[in-house]
DNA sequence: TGAATTTCTGCAAAAAAACGCAGACAACAA
DNA sequence: TTGTTGTCTGCGTTTTTTTGCAGAAATTCA
């Protein structure tokens, strides 16, 4: 085979795999894996591959990931413009916390007249922003790791209020397995939280779709919304449609 | 799997679940956990998430509260670090909110074990970064220009707290007047705090002393401690002294 | 405080990369 | 044809990287 025959086949394999090893090239292609090195290096030095140890990498795997700021941004923008449409003039609102939560806060019309009630810190950051609403922040012991107030008081706060609506984000959801979370104390707050609310609405992006962490929240049925940045229809929310969840 | 890929999945998984646990991603990708950490520690030299003990964070969560121009940094600066030394291990610390309080947070001992209760949102924050002390946050109505909680929930917590330090920041004071405060909401939580604990220690760079606001707090004779970035003999102090005020 | 985790620090083994070298082979000129 | 030149390839050796492991140190938590 000559070599620019071999450089075309690797470059091939690399867009069509995403990756590929140097062992298993020279396996293929049947030459020394020290040749393969060097045709790595050549088409590393074009440009056109990225090579890695033990192998190589397509360009777009790495760059996509190497620069994001604030992971799935738009995709969490397009599941806050869904979740804003259920909130209106005078309501009140129970949220958790987590960055869906925040973008959620940041879309929020100028106009809009609520009161949001919230054990995180970040969150109410966000909300204090907007001049007609207003914050309510549930005080009790500050959770370092994720900024929300945890433990009995606040749970017992939580359980006061008769909130129109529950916005959970940050959530592993699963039709089977339910909501699930890997945080004991948030755990406990979300369950406060559904339990007190009268429509439970759940932001998740469709990653976290079909994923479970070790600690049970709640089940499915008990969800009343799903939200995702996935159309409505699509293929992968039936499951949750079959258990009785609206899904926008 | 090659490294590279590993390390790719890794940020990814913190990205979407905000936190990660060494012993959980070693679980899942079949490697030592030894090589988790190591991947981490390099994430982390990257910048592109936050270690810590167990596993890892995402950044985009600790992002701290702007503290950049802060007006006269250097005297606050100095007058946290007279404060600090009122502070014991074991104590229950009541402290307000205002850009001197956020000053004295960043500048407390790694060690110290105390618990830090605030009504104060940023201040909140900054105790947070701090591993051994245990931060309290009175919840109520989120005071908006101030980003402290205030009412009559957050009044009676505070006044069912018996705390050995009280801390205000943010103050006119002067020895004819006393404390006094422009922000009704803010005048009710000092009183309250003033009320319940041992001592009361006001921070105050010395622009501000010998003003006066419109809404009395308390008279300079409840003060116990008046810090300032003077030093102690100073002059103008001298009124502060006669009023039975320590000054530091 | 003491027990349980987690982390750190060498260290060793395995895998991969780099390096130098020599033979193979094609292109080209005399 | 023959000799020269330059590129390509494989092989052995050395270096570097990666990974797991054991024991010590540090950290966390009850």
């Amino acid at each position: 085979m000559l070599k620019e025959e071999r450089l075309a086949y690797i470059l091939h394999q690399v867009n069509l795999h995403n990756k590929v090893l140097s062992s298993h090239l020279s396996e293929q292609i049947q030459v020394s894996e020290d040749t393969i090195r060097r045709d790595l290096a050549e088409l590393a030095q074009e440009g056109k591959i990225i090579k890695v140890h033990g192998g190589a990498l397509s360009n777009s795997f790495h760059q996509g990931i190497a620069s994001q700021d604030v992971y799935a941004v738009e995709d969490k923008k397009t599941i806050a413009l869904k979740a804003v449409q259920l909130i209106h003039d005078g309501m009140f609102v129970l949220t958790t916390g987590g960055t869906t939560i925040a973008e959620l806060a940041r879309v929020l019309p100028r106009d809009l007249q609520a009161t949001f009630i919230t054990v995180s810190l970040p969150a109410a950051f966000e909300y204090a922003n907007h001049p007609n609403i207003e914050v309510i922040v549930i005080g009790d012991k500050l959770s370092k790791g994720s900024k929300i107030t945890v433990g009995g008081e606040a749970i017992s706060k939580i359980k006061m209020i008769r909130a129109d609506l529950c916005f959970l984000g940050n959530n592993a959801i699963d039709a089977a397995d339910g909501l699930t979370d890997n945080d004991w104390d948030v755990v406990q707050v979300k369950r406060a939280m559904i339990s007190t609310a009268k429509k439970v609405v759940v932001l998740s992006i469709s990653e976290k779709i079909d994923t479970s962490e070790q600690l049970k929240i709640c089940d499915a049925e008990e969800i009343d919304v799903l939200i995702t940045e996935l159309p409505p229809d699509s293929k992968k929310l039936q499951p949750y449609r079959k258990k009785g969840i609206q899904i926008l």
